[in-house]
RNA sequence: GGGUGCUUAGCUCAGUGGGAGAGCGCCUGCCUUACAAGCAGGAUGUCACAGGUUCAAAUCCUGUAGCGCCCACCA
């Protein structure tokens, strides 16, 4: 036949966009595709979906590039594999992006108006979305897109609504007024989870409140970090047990700044030993504040506005002040009054949204929730049960721990963009009514004046309905039946809380099971620095340069590369080549293979006798792909990789290619078809092992390939139409070999010492060089080298390889002992004796040098006793090293000379 | 404060009871007719520190230090 040629260099960009077109047209994304065996269990993967705030960065890279490798290794498995992919519509952190866009116009929502807003959203929705969809196609990502999502599309949201209505009814959904964690900047409530603490160097301020006229003598200290909410104050507390304020309890302080008078109260939530032992107590605007107000009945006293500045219920002066200027002014207020003590630094943590960093206000309003606790239980149940299973495992301490210590959900956010809440009110009764559909008249007085809720539904509440909303829920869909509950989560665990513990609860409580089997926690990505990645740092990745740059098959093989377990990543452009080197290693090996068709036969499998040599490489393809099994199971990217790079590029190409050049180069016609056969038949297994590593390289090159290739294992004629469809190798007992990996490991062994000597008296390396090896008597290997003088002659670049079971009948060589050998290297017909014993002497000569110097510094008694120890045992070290060194050269003149 | 992870070669990291390793970088020599994005060879480590268990410890235990992350209502 004739030889198949390829470019001399790896170019990505040549064949990756053609050949994912090739597989969209082939419909192998489908669970229906021509590799299914439909008796095999399902696998089943939907995409954490991307949030339509912007494109996709390179966490996405590695947590798409990880869910590809597994759907594409259990699609070649033969289960019917399902990867759905879709987005999130992201509430708060889209609405910021379109509200940020309208401020660089000038704009804002308010002044556009709810519907016009909501326009403009869904545009760049669609934007992002377009942009993230093609991101992901570009990757690799072989997800089925005739079944992708987005959170608000209709089917999604009658998900929510039902939810949202069961839990109603069941009494896990209700409204009340709290003290929630109020965003004065994004303007809406935020979940427990969406405060982010940061460390804040701020001040303690301590102040003193005098009594009220006629109660007490004198005057309270507080202490505070917050003096502007002292305006909202309407008690002060101390510990019950607390001596010192004991004959104090029950009186009236004057608040200062103020015209109103406070009681002291007693209240054990009070720590007597902090500060004065006296805590100020606001409860609008601190939860413990509130905690206390409700058990002493104290007036709640709200003082911000929405937008967080002051609001009427404060002195006129403060009215209208952000915080921070109402903090300056209340300081500088009480200090005029002679009732400021101190400010001291203070370092604590300050909560910020999550979003926007501005910093929260506990502020109390009228807000939707979950009930959680009965849900956590089942979700707890569900980990205990061992329906879900953690990878690495100490994850599920995160996950029971947050379902332990479970708060209620604050569900309802005052935002636009989302899931408006299925609540309506009725204008003449006020009756609220909770319904699927949009009630036309009030079921109570049949008033037709309704009134929706403004307010739109966390996201979350959308995201955690994912694994089964997607499949169609609440229909009873043929793919919910069919694909639910799935495998595999793959995600990254800064979002066990938001959504992986939710949707598990969400499951057990809609489904009555988990929503997915595993789940597999990914690395974070950050820099070299260790920074997590940011738009602000510039120090961000974009997927689409390192495919530009390397290709699609680099970034995933890099990435599973350095995936190692519970360990992030730090990551930097050039890192990439790693991956881009392999490819281009793969490229070329391929390329030389196909160029040796030229004008051979390729023989059926069957016919072909196996050497030892050929069972040493099928030996450790075997070990190969068994190790790729067995840590498939346990999602270790990290060691997959290393055993598929190491096997590709040491095994394969650098020893059994290159063993293969022999015959390849020889006269004999068989022994050239039979080495090319085995060497294309391994080649095409080889890249079905790497596909899910490298879709695209290995289908450019599966297609390149004879076309009327038969497969060796498993053994059939026709190859399927594309590599993705092909079948995973399998592990094959009678490919053991241990005993030809021994005969092979021998060769090998002897070919390095070989190679080291020469390298060592710097023999050029096409300079060829006798060898006589000296095998010891029963040395299992021996017949094996002898038999193979051509193939070592080849490999060490000797001109005569000679074997005996004793020593080399002439003098001149200089031996090195390997296992059950020795190899004499005649290297003094190669080189200029004179001028290596001359090299050799001057070297000699150095070494005395600083070994004398180095004997002197060790006679010194001064400098063994004072000198660092460690400095005076490497002092030693280097004379030990000296020694055997000179020792070594020595001998090395004496052979040389003989 | 609670939890959790890390500390191994210049850098990024594997390795969890018996030989200290990989990739990149570095040094030496090679354009050997697949690949210079390559080939052959090499140097580099008190495996954070201190104790303990063991025939044997980078690996297990205890403690210490440093760094990181998560959670937490100390005003």
């Amino acid at each position: 036949m004739k030889a198949i040629e390829l470019d001399k260099a790896y170019n990505p960009k040549e064949f990756e966009d053609r050949i994912y077109e090739m597989w969209m047209k082939g419909n192998y994304f489908s669970p229906d595709n021509p590799r299914v065996e439909k008796n095999k269990p399902h696998y089943v993967i939907v995409i954490p979906p991307p949030n339509v705030t912007g494109v996709l960065h390179l966490g996405h890279g590695l947590n798409n590039s990880l869910q590809d490798i597994l759907i594409r290794y259990h699609r070649m498995l033969g289960e019917p594999t399902l990867w759905v992919p879709g987005t999130d519509h992201a509430g708060i952190a889209t609405q910021n992006v379109v509200e940020k866009r309208l401020r660089a116009q000038g704009l804002d929502r308010h002044k556009l108006g709810r519907e016009k807003f909501l326009e403009e959203t869904w545009k760049v929705k669609e934007e992002h979305h377009t942009v993230i969809r093609r991101q992901l196609m570009k990757i690799g990502s072989s997800c089925d897109w005739s079944r992708e999502r987005f959170t608000m599309d209709e089917g999604l949201s009658r998900a929510v609504r039902e939810v949202f209505v069961r839990l109603y009814e069941k009494g896990l959904v209700y409204r009340g007024n709290y003290l929630v964690n109020w965003c004065p900047s994004c303007g809406t409530a935020l979940s427990d989870d969406e405060v982010e603490y940061r460390e804040v160097h701020g001040r303690m301020y301590l102040f003193r409140y005098p009594f009220a006229a006629g109660e007490a003598d004198g005057f309270i200290q507080i202490a505070t970090t917050r003096p502007e909410t002292m305006l909202g104050d309407t008690a002060v507390a101390v510990h019950p047990d607390d001596e010192r304020y004991r004959k104090l309890v029950g009186k009236r302080l004057k608040l200062p700044l103020t015209d109103r008078e406070i009681p002291v109260i007693a209240d054990s939530y009070v720590d007597m030993s902090f500060g004065t032992g006296a805590v100020k107590v606001t409860p609008a605007h601190d939860p413990n504040d509130r905690d206390m107000g409700i058990r002493h009945q104290l007036d709640v006293i709200n003082i911000l506005n929405p937008d967080g500045t002051l609001n009427e219920n404060v002195p006129e002066a403060y009215r209208g002040l952000s915080t921070k200027e109402a903090r300056k002014r209340v300081v500088r207020d009480l200090e005029a009054a002679g009732l400021f003590v101190e400010a001291k630094d203070h370092v604590h943590q300050v909560g910020h949204c999550y979003r926007c960093g501005t910093v929260i206000e506990p502020y109390l309003s009228e807000q939707w929730f979950v009930k959680m606790r009965p849900l956590a239980e089942q979700a707890l149940e569900a980990w205990k049960s061992g329906q879900v299973v953690f990878f690495p495992k100490r994850w599920e301490n995160t996950y029971t721990h947050w379902l332990e210590g479970i708060r209620d959900w604050c569900i309802s956010r005052q935002l636009w963009w989302g899931h408006r809440i299925p609540v309506w009110y009725c204008d003449d009764c006020k009756e609220p009514i909770v319904s699927r559909e949009d009630p036309i008249a009030c079921p109570k007085c049949g008033s037709a004046k309704l009134e929706q809720d403004t307010d739109v539904l966390d996201t979350w509440f959308s995201s955690w309905l994912w694994p089964f909303s997607t499949l169609g829920w609440p229909e009873d869909s043929d793919d919910l039946k069919r694909f639910f509950p799935t495998t595999t989560l793959v995600t990254a665990y800064d979002i066990i809380f938001f959504w992986v513990a939710r949707m598990i609860m969400s499951s057990m409580e809609f489904m009555g099971r988990a929503p997915f089997r595993d789940i597999y926690i990914t690395s974070l990505i950050r820099d070299k620095q260790g920074r997590k990645m940011s738009k602000s740092l510039g120090n961000g990745i974009d997927p689409l340069e390192v495919v530009d740059r390397f290709g699609a098959d680099a970034l995933k093989f890099t990435l599973s590369f350095l995936s190692a377990q519970g360990q992030d990543i730090l990551i930097d452009m050039e890192s990439f080549s790693l991956g881009s080197r392999f490819c281009n290693k793969i490229w070329n090996a391929t390329r030389f293979l196909l160029m040796n068709l030229e004008g051979r036969n390729l023989l059926r499998f069957e016919e072909i006798e196996l050497t030892d040599i050929d069972r040493w490489i099928y030996h450790r393809f075997n070990e190969t792909v068994a190790t790729v099994h067995h840590n498939m199971e346990s999602y270790r990217f990290d060691d997959i990789s290393r055993v598929c790079y190491e096997f590709f590029w040491n095994d394969f190409c650098d020893w059994y290619i290159e063993a293969n050049k022999l015959p390849l180069s020889g006269e004999d016609e068989r022994e050239k078809d039979r080495a090319i056969s085995l060497l294309i038949y391994l080649l095409e297994e080889t890249l079905r092992l790497l596909h899910p590593f490298l879709p695209f390289l290995t289908e450019e090159i599966y297609q390149k390939l004879p076309p009327f290739l038969p497969v060796v294992q498993p053994p059939i004629s026709a190859r399927p139409a594309s590599i993705m469809i092909s079948h995973y190798p399998l592990v094959d007992s009678a490919r053991e070999n241990v005993r030809a990996a021994a005969l092979f490991g021998s060769v090998q062994e002897a070919v390095r010492l070989v190679r080291t000597m020469r390298s060592e008296f710097t023999v050029p390396p096409g300079q060829r060089v006798r060898v006589h090896l000296k095998t010891e008597p029963g040395f299992e290997a021996a017949s094996f080298l002898a038999g193979h003088r051509d193939l070592m002659e080849l490999l060490m670049t000797a001109s005569e390889v000679t074997f005996s079971e004793s020593g080399p009948s002439a003098p001149g060589s200089i031996p090195v002992v390997g296992t059950g050998f020795e190899a004499y290297v005649f290297i003094r017909e190669v080189i200029d004796v004179n001028e290596q014993v001359a090299k050799l002497t001057r070297e000699i000569e150095k070494s005395g040098g600083a070994l004398t110097a180095v004997e002197r510094k060790l006679a010194n008694p001064s400098f063994v006793a004072k000198a660092d120890e460690a400095i005076v045992a490497k002092e030693r070290e280097k004379k030990a090293e000296l020694e055997r060194k000179i020792a070594k050269m020595t001998d090395y003149i004496r052979e040389l000379q003989t």
